[in-house]
DNA sequence: GTAACTTTGTGAAATGTTTCACAAAAATGC
DNA sequence: GCATTTTTGTGAAACATTTCACAAAGTTAC
């Protein structure tokens, strides 16, 4: 398995949702240099890409879309589909239990927790929120692949902590904290108020 | 003005947070060594990220925690208020208007826009959704510093040029596509299902 | 006041990522 | 079938970021 940098994976699922539009287009080969021009990038770039992986395309031609698109789903471990329990019931799990792109991606986020009395036992989205003291025995029962983390700050460690215990290795986590796990076990964090502050920066500093 | 790496503006807004944790515990100066554990980087970094801006410790001491503080807001564009525009009433802008880390931030959501006419007139956090075919009188009355695009796919490119048109300069946009934008603009994009693709390539890779 | 310790600021080295440039392979045109 | 064109795959070069290592400056202890 080769290590391939952060970056040329966000650029391998992006490949691979042109890739799907391409295809339901019944567009059959594509070159290096239209997919770059979809993505934003270089077909030295997408060529770099996908060396790591193998060679997939011909000379002359370009890459079978169907046969790429596989390949990358493959790579990216998108062909099985993945259990996402998720803890927090708040605005923002709100918005993703209903967010249909993850469903269409492959996880299906199959319980939600919460520690608040007046949210425990409400229907969401077909699932009824769970009391997060019985995370222990819920995901013992229905084990998770992945979590997502959408707790206030001061909740996220510890429950990144029980999560860790019960197995977790992949967390996603929207909680503006930088969480403290194992070395097996992989944390994305997503900060959506640092997003703007980067704006807030590109703003100031070209004036 | 330095050119500096989006990965070091990134660790600067870490590192504020942390000073403003520390402001609140009353402590008075930090080191590099205790920013950089803090945030999950080395002390190197931390130093090496500040000195792209001045020197701002002092040599056996460490930083000044509200005077750093205060000259990263500066760096980081962040001792204004913003005004932000949203356009789409759907789950995820219904999550963001309501998140208050923009508020606390500086980010003033003041205005919002939908094109769905179920939408148009309900009130939202105590705003009125607004016709999104009104965008530009109204943000011609009250300008926007920056916009935050939660739209369907489709819709994105479209709305993204009228708001080019209207001198908008900074995009955060949430929907899953690639803007085309001037130079002299600045988007930044969150892709949430790109997040749990990273997360599923890592699980796939390491087995 | 002096010695021992701490910590910054920063060139230089190491490492990582992107771009270049071109040979090799295949397709196309005539 | 041969010349021309297209396009991949990939080392090497260029560029970017992080880490190292250490002098300089300041603090602390006595």
């Amino acid at each position: 398995m080769p290590k391939v940098a952060e970056s040329t994976v966000r650029r391998l699922s992006l490949y691979l949702r042109f890739l799907e539009e391409f295809e339901g287009q019944g567009i059959a080969t594509v070159s290096s240099g239209a997919l770059a021009s979809r993505g934003g990038t270089t077909s030295a770039q997408v060529r770099k890409d996908l060396s790591f992986f193998g060679s997939f395309g011909k000379r002359g031609l370009g890459y079978p879309v169907p046969e790429l698109a596989d390949r990358l789903r493959e790579i990216l471990g998108l062909k099985r589909r993945y259990r996402v329990g998720m803890i927090g019931a708040g605005k923002i799990g709100s918005a993703l239990v209903q967010y249909r792109g993850f469903r269409q991606r492959g996880f299906d986020i199959i319980a939600i927790f919460d520690s608040d009395n007046s949210k425990i036992g409400r229907q969401w989205n077909g699932l009824t929120v769970l009391d997060v003291n019985t995370l222990e025995r819920e995901l013992s029962k229905h084990p998770i692949d992945m979590a997502v983390l959408v707790t206030p700050a001061e909740a996220a460690q510890p429950v990144a902590d029980r999560l860790v215990g019960l197995g977790v290795k992949a967390i996603l986590n929207f909680a503006p904290v930088q969480l403290a796990v194992p070395d097996d076990v992989v944390v994305k964090t997503v900060n959506l108020a640092l997003e703007l502050e980067t704006l807030s920066y590109a703003l100031a500093s070209r004036n």
